[in-house]
DNA sequence: TTCCTCCTGTGGTCAGACCACATGCGCATC
DNA sequence: GATGCGCATGTGGTCTGACCACAGGAGGAA
């Protein structure tokens, strides 16, 4: 319905300008004209070659500074400008977290892909060869720190899957990770008081914890998914986590 | 560096405009105050309202619909204005397609993604009860058409591996699919040369297909994971995909 | 009652201006 | 000749105001 980008040929109801600005820098990407680390040209210039206004090329530049395509910054010289960096966690993060708020992703499909998604890395993770867990594991010390406030504690606990996925050594998994788990960080604090004791809870989440990378520097790869899939539906159960939050701190 | 954002909490840098229209647009998304079918304000309103520029509020407005959250349409009336309609699957494409493009996210990455991610919809799908695999097997049917082009049956290879992600009622699990399969369409067309058969290879992927599928219906997850992970794993191998392209086709 | 016309409000785009900022050249000074 | 400082320059960030195309609806004319 809104394809009409693949209809026939006839009659294109002319392109929009901001998609003009766009197509022309992807293009530039695809075919390795511009890479990591290279300069986008000034937006003037850029409008005055594309044949548009300098405010639709800034719509362009926006939406890829969003996707975490490019950095901008004002100024002049060689950290000046829009700078292609390729980082997609804000990305991923921006579209996840926007579609949970938007209602296009239900709290309970996020829960659920974490639910297939992260158990998967783990194996994925002790089947890899030369994995590093030091970070996982620093982050699961500085977890064992008494008197650790709930939301201390659930930074780390994010930081700590996030960390897994990131030792998986795939990109693409790893954003896609801190995305979900962006995505739901506001409705998993706001229902921390769902627990009957956080003492309790957070004891067992430490352990767990300490069993999944056991398993996964053992290898394991079955076990090391069983106690992911196992850790995360609990905590999700138990926190009973709803779509009702109303409380946007910020 | 670069994170003067970041910084204490004196002076802060003057938030973006485009910035605060977008954090105003989503505050009221996790309110509640908007969703699916309602209109956002008219963009001269909405900038008088939070006292910045027409060109700002654009600017995230932009953001909002190549994330998939608004549908714009220009003139009066129920169907014009920006509407709220949360459809991910393009918003996830996007970032995952540039993101390839800018080489943020491997070729390699994107492959391993969904080695690791599709096996897992594969058997929660042999898992849950009630699930519909007739949509699926219709595009099986559809393949078995002799003489088809590599790009017809590719894209019905696609669609069919994006609706079996569909099949398991998960929008995050569907749209992320459907994003990294969007992401390197064009590598896998650009890479058919390289099969030794494209006849055999593909008498093969139909016979893959419906073994998939039968051990899904036959609800033996491991099986079907396992199948699928063959199944992807081998024709990626077969074909070599490389990340040079160089034929943006369009 | 029906039909047609024009008014209205919407997004889409453009043009031009000004600002803040970081750099680095070039001049004045030592 | 070496050194230090100030301003020219070029960048993104923002605002203002204008015009266009479009779709719907109100209102008048038949």
């Amino acid at each position: 319905m809104t394809e009409q980008a693949a209809a026939p040929a006839a009659a294109l109801p002319t392109a929009r300008a901001w998609r003009v600005a766009l197509e022309h820098i992807e293009a530039r990407l695809l075919a390795g004209d511009l890479g990591p680390g290279d300069h986008l040209p000034p937006e003037r210039q850029l409008a005055a070659d594309l044949g548009v206004a300098r405010s639709s090329v800034r719509e362009a530049v926006r939406v890829l500074e969003v996707l975490g395509l490019v950095r901008t910054a004002t100024g002049s010289g060689p950290n000046a400008g829009a700078v292609i960096v390729a980082s997609p966690e804000g990305g991923m993060s921006a579209v996840m977290r926007l579609q949970v708020a938007a209602h296009g992703f239900p709290i309970a499909d996020v829960v659920e892909a974490r639910l297939v998604v992260e158990p998967a890395i783990a194996a994925h993770l002790a089947r890899r060869a030369g994995r590093d867990l030091r970070q996982a594991s620093a982050l699961l010390d500085a977890m064992d720190v008494p008197g650790l406030e709930p939301a201390e504690f659930l930074a780390l606990d994010a930081r700590f899957h996030v960390t897994l996925a990131e030792a998986s050594g795939n990109t693409v998994l790893s954003a896609t990770m801190a995305g979900l788990r962006d995505s739901i960080e506001g409705y998993v604090l706001a229902a921390v008081p769902n627990l009957p004791s956080w003492l309790a809870t957070s004891a067992r989440l430490r352990a767990e914890h300490r069993g999944i990378v056991r398993a996964i520097e053992s290898g394991d790869g079955t076990d090391a998914a069983r106690r992911l899939q196992a850790h995360v539906a609990g905590y999700y159960a138990e926190s009973r986590i709803t779509g009702d939050t109303n409380d946007t701190t910020r």
